[in-house]
DNA sequence: ATAGATGCAAAGAGTTTGCATAGGT
DNA sequence: ACCTATGCAAACTCTTTGCATCTAT
């Protein structure tokens, strides 16, 4: 991330700007709206160098392409409506995590996804 | 899964037998040390079929290809080593999960990972 | 005998990379 | 001016699918 460029402002600020994680290819039809002509290889890039900058995090549901998240919406977890399959974000954490570790394993993260239905759904 | 072939019996085995969720490239490798010459669609579509028939259940972590256990091992959340990338079973769940979701959310399952360093690599 | 299952190879989806050019500093 | 970043297209990886053949029932 050495240059400031159009391209890493679109990404960025679609990311940023974003309360749901998004698929690359949703970044790249978003980013597109604002800069038209942005290549997906450079979407690619671009967020590759934002993981590796911890800036954003990456998100994998089970069975879904991977999805991207701003690191500054902080620490928190996500709920998965088995029914629209929409993800939405959880707050907190349930106690005790670390606990479940085998004994002589050292936990430094963890990942927790809900799965049921949305308000909406339910 | 109408029919019993050896090809079946050979993913069923493997995965049956291993402690740990296996990658379908995993599962093909191994199943061929079984029953060499067994293809790499057979076991997708073994698998595609196990899963539907709930025998088996997909394991996605993040950055990671997917991969398959056996249903049988129970509910049990997993694992992963940060440093030599292997995945582990952990044994029980979080007390409360079900309380982090928002209001009017009906959750119905859950997802936990954990990331560290297993007790070889800390 | 018959319909489902297999293996191969091709097709698809998603992601990464090589390279010439554009553009930020 | 220099050197990184971009866009394109090709390459790659993983997974699915079409099709002729085989095989479990």
């Amino acid at each position: 991330m050495e240059r400031r460029t159009p391209q890493r402002d679109a990404v960025r600020g679609v990311v940023e700007g974003a309360r749901r994680p998004m698929s690359a290819a949703e970044i790249h039809e978003a980013a597109a709206g604002a800069l038209a002509g942005i290549g997906i290889a450079t979407v690619y890039r671009t967020l590759k160098a934002m993981l590796d900058a911890g800036e954003i995090v990456l998100v994998s549901l089970p069975g879904d392409t991977p999805r991207y998240e701003s690191a500054a919406l902080g620490h928190h977890h996500h709920f998965h409506c088995r029914a629209c399959g929409m993800v939405f974000e959880v707050a907190g954490c349930p106690p005790g995590l670390a606990r479940l570790a085998p004994r002589g394993f050292a936990v430094d993260g963890h990942e927790v996804i809900l799965y049921g239905r949305c308000r909406g759904c339910a």
